[in-house]
RNA sequence: GGGGCGGUAGCUCAAUUGGUUAGAGUCCCGGACUGUCGAUCCGGUGGUUGCGGGUUCGAGUCCCGUCCGCCUCGCCA
């Protein structure tokens, strides 16, 4: 093997004259003849170009470099000569080119079933990509992709140690717990009939840390949910987990702040604003969201006190219901380039997020015109002076339940702001606090967390826990960046006691805490302090950095949608003998199993 | 579990209303070329149209089922 003394993204004119010895991959061949050839080497820090020419060596060795192909791995000796008129400015290394003496083929290529071609790439199918990963990620982009994440990864750990963290391993192969997310399981050998759980989380783990006085702990962890994967997710994905003793929601969110504000800094040169703290109904009111997507406005408008004037049925009715409300997003100058298919577009966003429908309205210089312009027009004055609608606007409106109303009118807001193109460039982050303890959920007739079990309520709410469950703030806080959240956590429940009374309201018997969670309650028991931490989506995280809306794009070797490897082929079958060994017996459809 | 889009050469795509031997670019193979840089030019190989069934004289195209990928709703404390 030749020892390399660059690599193939380094060398610039100040290293002319000098012998060199480069390690990569025939990126491509540029074969001009008998006499001359140019080859592309390129590793994972970039390209160079060697020329073999029968002026620098003999005819046998440009004609084996002429037998060269697309992504055979070689080594070469040669010598850095500046290229003058013939310079291409689009490459680093385009200064310079290395004069071939000497070429050693590691291993030659089969014709590769995709190129590690960026032009290609744009236009291939991620099935195929996901397949031959590892030809995959030889792509520039995919490179910079997993420094990005190392390089996040370097920061975060050297962040936290220097505030006096510690990284701590919790297990991988721990309980299945209630609520939450559905639980990756993992059959024991020793336990017939009993099963691990994969964790959701180090949640408990590292409150247990807490309590055995590591007071400052973090991790970078993997973590499993067995749930549907989205663009944004995967079931398998990784966290950056924290937790703090003798702290409070302000320390956190403090520490939490310099955190991004150092990682925007460093890896994107970008200073980072002041961050604001919205109190989730605020949130909720204004931006129709949890996580609001601060880089452009169309705020939601409460026009219920209008309402009842309008005479329109879908407004009224929706007063009547109970919290309804009705509220209008003013589109500023969309009447012109909003065309009824665009308009239908909101329509069926407001549609697939429970709204019955979308009423609307294009302002002129007389008022109202289109859409539900008859019902607005005894408002219109009113209105005007209300949201400040122009001429020339699109007002678009809401009415319904509280909840859904909000909900998918913020869904229209998002969709409408990407339309009138508002969502290009900046970085604004906020936090959302003060959201509710519990939330009802009508299918299962009982309380859930709105963030888990663990969760400390407000301490002013806490004698209205039992009487008043909806009504009850959490210290909970979730950080959103530009619309993404990126970051939640909260101050935890120190106290069994209050502990088991919010299990209490989750509808768990104490009975089924003690089996569940009573390793938690006993830990509690002896000197427990206050304590609080947060967990940052690490994917998603450089998904922002590197400006990808497709979380696989981060990750080495993702899943699909449903939740295969397609380069290991996993989930896959396992030896009679194993499930023996197990005591598994498998109960499957016969069409299934014969299927492959 | 529901909805939408897609699956044709190794890769990216085309194929009129159901009609001859399923085409093109690229990759690959062979040839030409001493300054290319997404090299160019000439020639060539390459197909179970995802899979199974049905309708038809005839199916890439229509129908039914199924598998896979992407987006999305539900779900994701």
């Amino acid at each position: 093997m030749i020892k390399r003394t660059h690599n193939c993204g380094e060398l610039r004119v100040m290293e002319e004259d000098q012998d060199v010895r480069l390690n990569g991959w025939v990126n491509t061949i540029r074969d001009q003849g008998k006499g001359l050839v140019f080859i592309d080497i390129r590793d994972r820090w970039g390209i160079t170009q060697v020329v073999f020419e029968l002026e620098a060596c003999d005819e046998a060795l440009v004609t084996e470099a002429r037998s060269l192909r697309r992504e055979d791995c070689i080594g070469i000796v040669g010598k850095v000569r500046r290229r003058d008129a013939s310079s291409n400015p689009n490459m680093g290394t385009g200064h310079i080119e290395v004069v071939g003496g000497e070429l050693v083929i590691y291993s030659r290529a089969q014709n590769p079933p995709i190129l590690p071609d960026e032009h290609e790439a744009e236009n291939m199918s991620e099935e195929v990509r996901l397949r031959h990963r590892s030809l995959d990620l030889r792509r520039p982009s995919m490179q910079s992709r997993l420094q990005m994440r190392h390089d996040l990864s370097a920061l975060t750990r050297e962040f936290f140690h220097r505030f006096g963290f510690m990284e701590v391993e919790t297990p991988l192969l721990i309980r299945s717990t209630p609520e939450g997310a559905r639980d990756f399981v993992v059959p024991s050998r020793v336990y017939p009939g009993k099963w691990y759980a994969l964790p959701q989380s180090p949640q408990i783990f590292k409150q247990i840390l807490m309590v055995s006085g590591c007071d400052r702990y973090m991790q970078i962890c993997k973590c499993l949910r067995d749930e549907d994967p989205r663009a944004d997710r995967q079931a398998e994905f990784t966290q950056i987990d924290l937790e703090m003793s003798f702290t409070d929601q302000d320390e956190v969110i403090k520490i939490m702040t310099s955190f991004l504000r150092r990682v925007m800094k460093d890896l994107k040169g970008m200073e980072l604003g002041q961050i604001p703290q919205i109190p989730w109904q605020e949130a909720m009111d204004t931006w129709g969201c949890d996580r609001p997507d601060l880089r452009f406005e169309l705020h939601l408008q409460d026009i219920s006190d209008l309402a009842p004037d309008t005479g329109f049925k879908v407004f009224t009715s929706a007063l009547e219901k109970d919290e309804g409300c009705v509220k209008a997003i003013v589109l500023p100058k969309a009447a012109k380039s909003f065309t009824r298919k665009k308009i239908d577009l909101l329509d069926e966003t407001a549609k697939i997020h429970g709204a019955g429908g979308m009423p609307w309205v294009r302002w002129t210089e007389d008022g109202p015109e289109g859409g539900a312009a008859k019902f607005i027009a005894p408002i219109a004055e009113a209105l005007q002076e209300k949201i400040g609608v122009q001429p020339g606007d699109i007002v678009v409106f809401g009415a319904d339940s509280w909840e859904t109303c909000v909900t998918a009118l913020g869904q229209v807001r998002l969709r409408a702001g990407k339309l009138l193109s508002m969502l290009k460039g900046g970085w604004r982050a906020c936090w959302v606090v003060d959201f509710p303890m519990f939330r009802w959920v009508e299918d299962r007739q009982r309380w859930v967390s709105e963030h888990h079990p663990f969760t400390a309520p407000r301490v002013e709410d806490l004698d209205r826990l039992e009487s008043d469950p909806g009504d009850v703030l959490s210290a909970g806080y979730d950080l959103v960046l530009n619309g993404s959240e990126i970051g939640g956590g909260s101050i935890r429940i120190h106290d069994p006691e209050v502990q088991q009374r919010v299990f209490n309201v989750l509808g768990l018997t104490e009975e089924e805490t003690q089996e569940k969670f009573g390793f938690l309650l006993e830990a509690l028991k002896y000197g427990a302090p206050p304590h609080g931490g947060i967990a940052f989506g690490l994917d998603r995280l450089v998904m922002i950095l590197t400006g990808t809306d497709n979380i696989r794009d981060v990750i080495a070797f993702p899943k699909t949608q449903s939740g295969a490897d397609l380069m290991v082929e996993s989930p896959g079958p396992i030896d009679e003998e194993q499930l023996e060994e197990l005591r598994i017996t498998v109960d499957t459809p016969e069409a299934e199993t014969a299927e492959a």
